[in-house]
DNA sequence: TATGAATGAGACTTCATTCAT
DNA sequence: CATGAATGAAGTCTCATTCAT
């Protein structure tokens, strides 16, 4: 039950020395202690777009350290290092730590929500759809990065209520909206026997959430395959299909 | 889309945002600013009892203020405000922050551990037996501080992987495994027919945890009623009930 | 006894005091929060005129800055958008803040050179030259933006020996000299009887100086009528004077 | 025109480096660049004792600091080297930056309202009385590091509506008003025939507030006899006196 | 010439930790 | 054992100055 403590990069000290403050966070994994962007790949181009780089490095270094490290135990500092640019310049794109953090989620979730405003993939059973759509956010959110902005936002959200009523707002009614209509239409299809089902959407995606986390988690205890969860819980609701 | 309070018991700031460490946190909802839990209820014994008392209140503060601010977050002043006890006296009690949080977490997680261990309750069905654990974790975990400390874990687990660990092989891995007994059972006395769920426990608890998370998150904006979601669950895995 | 003002253009921060540099300064009274100077109110004409223009808008804009926060408080960003120039441009035209804010000193003081060079209104009785001297003095001096600035060497001096020099040299002794011929004058013609008053000429200009000062700190608290302060001092010194 | 930049204590750099702040302020004569107190003359005594010493030593030095560079330019520091302690311990006796300079300064005025309220010595002559006054306000004020504290209230005055008000209350008006009192029992005395000095006490204190500026400003440049300045002054009011 | 994005030193403030009482 | 004053490292944010466009 002991772990590397202080921050990468800094030689270990025994004993946190005098005083100062010492235990700032464990850090167990940063993804890359602030590897610094530098060799851009192309030409830089025109101003504007040199300009839409670097926010754009920014954005990610950050998103990369918040959700790593959480919000608070972040630092502007290596948000820098990472992107590649000096501290004051992620001033000149954002007022401060707290509204980056905001916007950065704002902006990560766009993605996710153009998914749900996207017309469901109509095609043949609503299992089919449901199926089609659950691979697709297993294998684009669990796995990816978009699935720690998901814990993030647990993780921050009662500290973050703006970030947790625009999560609510955007993604979770929607989704849940959206599954409703698709659990509806399974039952008027005769494909969902469970009526009830239709009253707790939630049932329906929680696997998948399960999966986020247990990505985040536990997946080097014990790897867990989420696509084959998902198709159980799915004969669970529509039966069992195919002997696949 | 902007909810910043500021910490309680700090009088709301006349001087705009100036320097210094600024974006501490946002800390929507700290359980109670900081109460002194001054006047012991009863005469406090002796030495060691007054001890113990001491350590307790720390634990319970601490708990609290974890919870409600995160690791990094929380400050120990006023962990020890809320215990009533002076800032030193923590440490008499906890090497460090790191270590206390770590301490704390094990601590926190005893109960529930200890409930995993205790024999089933084999009462009739296998589904009234999951049904009335259910109805117990909903009740004792997802509308209690433990649930939060859940939450907790997920939030703080990729920075502490000793309580991740922990959490895994204590809790996690027990229930899981406690769980697929259930269901194997289940599947054995004929109660439940897709014999693939014996594969994937989480399934069974997937809405337990989702209500947890629900909880601290959406509750005020959409109440959840964790047990009737349950029971459609449990309904999707034993097949429809009585007519209740 | 507090009020603490933000500066202006900032929106009321929502933020508690936080980090980063925090207590800038308390900027009671921006004349006007950085207006900027856009919409030239005449066609530029050619090049060097513009130059000239610019120059001037500067000067303008960074005295009014420099008036109203000081030499440390004040950002050269806030000059630049006063002025309507981009920042870099004020370093067409300075080195840098201090040789700016000390050239401006000197510039903002010529004209009152001018006037002490120029020939006294030699006029009728000595006692009609100074109090049209004084008259004059307090209606373009005490009550204008002139007088701010000789507040703010007052202020600044002390920091920046050069301009408390500059200051001496060229207004003070030359003031006080020419003052004290005027009152040796007023002796020979036998207007004046307290034959001391030569060797502290500084006793015939105290009572302006102090017009300056309170005009600046407590002219809101009580107005003071300096012309007629003036009157009642010169009364003392010549002779009380006509029913007037 | 040019004098001595860069901070005490930083080895002066012809060209600032590479960006960075540079021209901070121009600090031409910090009294003594930060001698950390150490030594203390005696033994420390106890806790309570050792507080009141620090908080002493603080205000000390602070004072000393917010003279010599204004409020903006003084930085905490330095205010914490020059009194011996940790920057952190000024934060626990003071909340921030602002409120130590308002509560300095409030503090620091207090002996000058003391001695407003102090009964007037009560002698002979009315002149007597004014003239002892000044020659103690003079001697106590003008030439010491109070009569500076009284150009920092010129020079920050306006930045600082809090205490401006508060000068204006407690010592400005009252002060006018003693002397108005004491102008009054002149004239019914007959000592001061010109009644109209009654409606501008400021003119009976011109002379002694243009010392305390002059003893910051140009004391270097031309020594001023504040004392006989004042005598003279008082000639003026009370007619000439005695041969001496 | 003029611009303004970028830089990074540096200021204020916080807070984990220690230790004399 | 308990306390809480003191410390000082560290974090956030600012802003004078530069320089590519």
């Amino acid at each position: 039950m002991s772990n590397p403590k202080t921050r990468p990069g800094k030689a270990a000290p025994s004993k946190p020395a005098g005083r100062g403050r010492a235990a700032r966070a464990v850090t167990a994994e940063a993804p890359e202690p602030a590897v610094p962007k530098t060799a851009p790949s192309k030409a830089p181009a025109n101003r504007a777009e040199r300009a839409a780089e670097r926010r754009a490095a920014i954005v990610e270094a950050a998103l990369d350290e918040f959700i790593s490290r959480g919000f608070t135990a972040t630092r502007i500092d290596d948000i820098a290092k990472r992107a590649g640019v000096a501290k004051g310049t992620i001033y000149l794109h954002f007022k401060d730590k707290e509204s980056m953090f905001e916007e950065l989620i704002r902006t990560a979730l766009v993605p996710m929500i153009n998914r749900l405003h996207a017309p469901p993939p109509i095609g043949g059973s609503v299992r089919d759809m449901i199926e089609g759509f659950a691979q697709n956010f297993i294998r684009e959110v669990a796995t990816t990065r978009r699935g720690d902005i998901v814990r993030l936002i647990v993780a921050e959200g009662p500290r973050f209520p703006a970030v947790a009523d625009f999560y609510y707002r955007e993604v979770v009614s929607r989704g849940l909206a959206g599954m409703r209509a698709l659990i509806e239409l399974g039952i008027a299809r005769g494909e969902i026997r469970q009526k009830d089902l239709a009253r707790f959407p939630q049932i329906m995606v929680a696997p998948a959430l399960i999966a986020v986390i247990w990505q985040s988690l536990f997946s080097r205890h014990a790897p867990l395959d989420a696509i084959e969860m998902f198709r159980v819980h799915l004969d669970l609701i529509f039966g069992e299909r195919r002997t696949a």
